[in-house]
DNA sequence: TTCTATTGTTCGGTAATTGTGAACTAAAGA
DNA sequence: TCTTTAGTTCACAATTACCGAACAATAGAA
C-alpha cells in the first residue's frame, strides 16, 4: 500500500501497464513528462520492486520493468484495478 | 491513497467500519490495543476527515466518527473494499 | 456560577523519511 | 581501451511524521 500511495509511482506504474513490453527509467520519465533526477527514480523503481510491485530485468545495459500482473491479481484479486481506476478519476487521463 | 497509505489509519478504517455507531479517538486507540498518543491519533483522525474517508461529528464531549460508505463507493467502486481486504489479508484478523 | 473531569486540537521541537547531486558500477560499441 | 548510456549507492538537505505540553470545549458536580 505504502509503495502505491506516492503520485510519482502510481503513474509509473500506469505507465508500465500500458506499455506491453515494459519501460526503463529513461523511457518513464519522458513519458510521465516529469523533471526528476535519475537517482529519484530508480528509488521509486527500488520500492516498486521491493514491494512486489513490478518486476525488472536486465537488457543490455537497460532495465526493462513490468507490472506483475498475475502475482498481484491473484494475491490481491481486483486491488491494482480500484487503485488505478480511482487515481484515473482523480488525474483526468 | 496516501491516507489509507498508513498502517494505523487502515486499522482506524477497518475498526470504523466494525462499528455500526461510529467510534471516537479513545474507543479506537482502546480496541486496536495501541498505546497512541491522543495528539497522534487527533492527527490520523484528521488526515482521513480531510481526505474525505470519514465524516466527524461531535456528541457532547467527544467526536464520534464514521466512515462514509456511500460517497466512497459512489465515487470509487470497489477501491475502499479492495484496499480493506488486502490488509485483512496480510494482517490476519 | 465555579470547579473538575473528559475529549480532542494546536503548537513546537525532535525523530524519521524522502529527494537529490556526485561518484560509482555495468554493459555495449567504437 | 575509451566512450556512451543506464542505473545504483552514498551522504546530506529538505520534508514530513511523531509526541509531549499547553490549550479549548463540553458536561456534570459542588
Amino acid at each position: 500500500m505504502h509503495a502505491l500511495s506516492d503520485p510519482v509511482r502510481i503513474s509509473i506504474v500506469a505507465e508500465l501497464r500500458k506499455a506491453e513490453e515494459g519501460l526503463n527509467c529513461v523511457e518513464t520519465t519522458s513519458r510521465l513528462k516529469c523533471t526528476m533526477p535519475k537517482s529519484t527514480c530508480s528509488q521509486h523503481y527500488r520500492i516498486l520492486r521491493e514491494s512486489g510491485i513490478i518486476h525488472s530485468e536486465r537488457r543490455g545495459v537497460e532495465l526493462t520493468s513490468k507490472v506483475r500482473r498475475k502475482e498481484l491479481d491473484s494475491r490481491f484479486p481486483g486491488l491494482l484495478d480500484a487503485i488505478l481506476k480511482a487515481w484515473r478519476r482523480e488525474h483526468g487521463e
